[in-house]
DNA sequence: GCTGAAAAGCGAGTGGG
DNA sequence: CCCACTCGCTTTTCAGC
């Protein structure tokens, strides 16, 4: 699962690409189903699978969960200041935000603030919970900003080929 | 995979969470594998999934793909306002960026901006042409303000339990 | 890189405790 | 909730083109 090379760039034909669509969308589709609407062989199908596999063009399997069914609903965007810029201060900061379960994503960004984050948590309640005891806890943290999701108009994990 | 039942919650029990914690990091464990660690049997475990299926709480099984290996390695939240927030506006401004593929995701946000869009294209060159060729061609927009992705710090699918 | 066929492993159902 | 045993299908391997 994780012997990832790192070509910079594999050759992807337009087999590969439909093979990677179908598999973004559903990864427990057999190579028999796909090999159908291919007119590939079962074999030929599996071993493309199993190059784009060790290339590192698919990453991982995994299954998506639906938040609002774990108490997830609440999601918030949070941008962040350091107060300063330093280096070793960008690599701790860093290192720490990565380890919060509640952050799903972090980027650091161009513009006014340096830092977005994608937060996940139950309700309001939790996030100001989250806040005063975990993110102003950080290291090196200047201001911050929340911006509050009203609902969610599309969510997908899939690129487009 | 998708006979989504809408019980609004299910009960789940640390056997579960684990379950899923697992699973959300890969999906391609065994029911074998999973028992194991959890002092559990193959069958046990499998009911529980199926459960959790039907449950909706797993909604779906994909394959992540890495975007730098399919030229999708450039990154920008979109910040939009619409021009008036008339109900059709909204609806038909919502149904229309659900058709982009660029669009990863859409989230009707508090805030100065009506919404905020994770855009991937292959470079600047190309978020360029999405813009002036897709984006501003939808109706309703007002104004828009693009974050550039510097890099990503952390980015999961996995949410916490 | 593809095919077809054979082998190995897993999913999924059954009967029973 | 768990175990043991099936069957069928899928994955994976292999020889050959």
């Amino acid at each position: 699962m994780n012997k990832v090379k790192n070509f910079l760039q594999m050759h992807l034909d337009n087999t590969d690409k439909k093979i990677l669509q179908k598999l973004q969308k559903n990864s427990k589709i057999t190579n028999k189903e796909l090999s159908n609407g291919l007119s590939l062989s079962v074999t030929a199908v599996f071993e493309r699978i199993k190059r784009l596999e060790r290339n590192g063009v698919i990453s991982d399997y995994v299954a998506l969960v639906k938040p609002d069914k774990i108490e997830k609903a609440f999601m918030v965007l949070t941008q962040i200041k350091l107060v300063q810029h330093t280096k070793s201060n960008v690599i701790q900061f860093e290192a720490e935000v990565v380890k919060l379960p509640e952050v799903l994503e972090c980027y650091h960004v161009s513009g006014e603030y340096d830092y977005i984050l994608k937060v996940r948590v139950k309700d309001m309640e939790a996030y100001r919970e989250f806040m005063l005891t975990k993110l102003t806890n950080l290291e090196h943290i200047g201001s911050t900003q929340s911006t509050f999701i009203i609902s969610s108009v599309k969510s997908t994990t899939a690129l487009p080929l």
